[in-house]
RNA sequence: GCCCAGGUAGCUCAGUUGGUAGAGCAGAGGACUGAAAAUCCUCGUGUCGGCGGUUCGAUUCCGUCCCUGGGCA
């Protein structure tokens, strides 16, 4: 199998761009790996490629959930290796890495999502203490977890003794079968973040003008106001102004703060991943021709 | 000109019944095993507006001056 082409780096970068440039110069489809971008309907805040873009080239794992259903990294990690197999020259682009290594190294055997195990310990959550209380659990059945995630880290240690609980073993006993893990060649763009700082702003604001407001009030309509993607960054923002909990002035301002700091955790995350190579970001034809170069030397 | 209310970390502010101060945000670094655009961890010395006074000691009390709001003229 050749290996798979990943495109990366901080949101605003210019993944999409360079993807698709690629894809048309190498006769290759793109495959996404963004976690807001896989849900029908959510268009503006999560950036997606348009109507044209995407008839330029074929685009996979775009608008292939609603709100309302449940999805996760195993779910994609599934789809994403059966959707690459069958295509000749996929071209990964999207910026969520756990998305990306559930494809690339798989997640470990273990139990999935179970939603009744979830509720009774969501319930001792909401108790008195009931977060500590539940990490004092967790660090009883698994101390090495119990070390490894912190008390406040509501999803991980939900996570954690939801596992234990359906299996009577500590989630980090399950290890993942590093051998199986798919070749790829990674190609991240660098964009320092006093450069991308002031590109995030104006992409955000260009969001809310485009209408982020009326998709989301339109969206509010059709799914559960709880649906998983109300709360990613700008349509957490949005919903807020359509209740009329938050001005549209200080939805700009919340949503632009949690963007860099999104491209701040894909940067650190970026960093700490093995065989990548890094292109400026700030120059797409050189950027552009370094990845091709790159790419005929590493297929 | 007079009367209020303020002037404390890059920003918004808390606080010190007098013993040189701390939150949130920003910023920096990090984690990431089915919610991942999620969730979380670590990092805080700044003439506490200026100058005097009282005091062993003032950012805190007093005086005065400057600045910013708001009100009255």
């Amino acid at each position: 199998m050749k290996p798979l082409v990943v495109i990366a780096g901080p949101t605003g970068s210019g993944k999409s761009e360079l993807a698709l440039r690629l894809a048309q110069h190498l006769g290759g489809e793109i495959v996404n790996y963004d976690s807001v971008q896989i849900y029908r309907g959510f268009d503006i805040g999560s950036a997606k490629p348009s109507r044209e873009q995407r008839a330029l080239v074929p685009h996979h794992l775009f608008d292939i959930v609603d709100a309302g259903e449940e999805f996760n990294a195993a779910d994609y990690g599934r789809l994403a290796r059966e959707t690459c197999a069958l295509i000749d020259t996929p071209i990964l682009a999207g910026g969520t890495f756990f998305y990306l290594r559930a494809l690339l190294s798989g997640l470990p055997e273990m139990p999935g999502r179970d939603e009744a195990v979830r509720a009774r310990i969501r319930a001792l959550s909401h108790k008195p203490r009931g977060p500590e209380r539940l990490h004092r659990w967790l660090s009883r059945v698994d101390p090495v977890s119990g070390r490894k995630i912190a008390a406040a880290d509501r999803h991980r240690v939900e996570r954690a003794l939801e596992v234990w609980i359906t299996s009577g073993s500590p989630i980090s006993s399950c290890e993942r079968d590093t051998a199986d893990e798919l070749p790829s060649v990674k190609l991240a763009l660098h964009v320092d973040r006093k450069t991308l700082g002031p590109i995030l702003d104006a992409r955000v604001a260009a969001m809310f003008r485009a209408g982020l407001i009326e998709e989301t009030r339109a969206l509010l309509e059709r799914f559960p106001p709880t649906a998983r993607p109300f709360g990613t960054i700008g349509y957490r923002e949005a919903a807020a102004v359509v209740r009329g909990e938050l001005s549209v002035e200080d939805a700009v301002g919340e949503t632009r703060r949690r963007t860099r700091a999104y491209a701040k955790r894909q940067m650190t995350w970026l960093r700490s991943e093995r065989n990548v190579h890094w292109l400026d970001g700030t120059d797409r034809e050189l950027a552009f021709a370094a990845a091709l170069r790159i790419i005929e030397v590493e297929r």
